[in-house]
DNA sequence: TTGGTTGCCGCAAACCTTTGCAACTATATC
DNA sequence: GATATAGTTGCAAAGGTTTGCGGCAACCAA
């Protein structure tokens, strides 16, 4: 099985039930290399079990969200979420004329984490951290002004 | 009048129709402070003008945050505006656990727009941009690790 | 294995926000 | 001031997400 074998174990060991809702919703969202909506978990995890509700599906990936198994992309109006790779981690910055999505090495807002923690005793969510703007493409498509 | 005179004439300018329901909206948001909810905007809105509609509101705010006027706010799950100030910029950073908010200089993401723009062409929305996370008092609170 | 807790789930409804559409009105033109 | 027209509005419905609640089941203890 893949890497988050650790994380059920984790989760278990945290006294988190390990349902087989829960268990589908992490192999789906573990299953993809990128991110998935959650209409599209919902989809998957019917396939194995036709039953599960949607909001059941909601509250496990905001479970797994707040256990930093996995976190949460804001594109458009909609929620995704993809496996939380300690060994790859990375921002997202998306554009909110296209919903392009680009990953941003952690360097990037290294800086800024550590002066919200220390000036102002703040822990910043940066992981779940979406930076919404125009891309380039969009930005010479549309010539507006530097939004 | 405010200083949102200059806002409404350059709205007009644009192309933009000054509707009755527009002004009122402009005017609650710029009466404020601080950020008022998208909600609480509506019902100060019916003081004035009982017909007008949610989804008017929420689409004025829109069209004014699309134009710089006005700023968003992620606060919970609600949205919320102030005016923007071009005199006193400042970005928002957000409790996801008691939902306080504490502006934050625009200095400490200047360096993050500047790369942003430059290594990837890529105009972040940083105005608009709701950094969430832990308070100190949520954060010593709750002995969580470093969320 | 059996039984008891407690946490989880499905269901339904609520919540916040967005959108389609036909009627209306702010603005420009005459 | 009257008229045309294109942008706006109210309404209603949908969309995406969250929540309350009663029943159910995962896990622990015996």
């Amino acid at each position: 099985m893949s890497g988050h074998a650790a994380a059920v174990d984790r989760l278990r060991a945290q006294g988190y039930r390990m349902t087989p809702q829960r268990l589908s919703v992490l192999d789906i969202v573990a299953g993809r290399s990128g991110h998935v909506g959650a209409d599209e978990v919902w989809h998957q995890v019917k396939a194995q079990h036709p039953y599960v509700d949607l909001a059941t599906v909601y509250r496990t990936l905001q479970l797994l969200k707040r256990e930093g198994v996995v976190t949460e992309v804001v594109i458009g109006n909609k929620l995704h979420f993809e496996l939380t790779d300690q060994h790859n981690r990375h921002h997202h910055i998306v554009c909110s004329h296209c919903d392009a999505v680009q990953t941003l090495s952690p360097a990037y807002l290294e800086e800024l984490n550590q002066r919200l923690l220390r000036e102002f005793g703040f822990a910043p969510d940066l992981g779940n951290l979406t930076i919404g703007g125009s891309c380039a493409k969009c930005r010479t498509d549309t010539p507006d002004t530097t939004e």
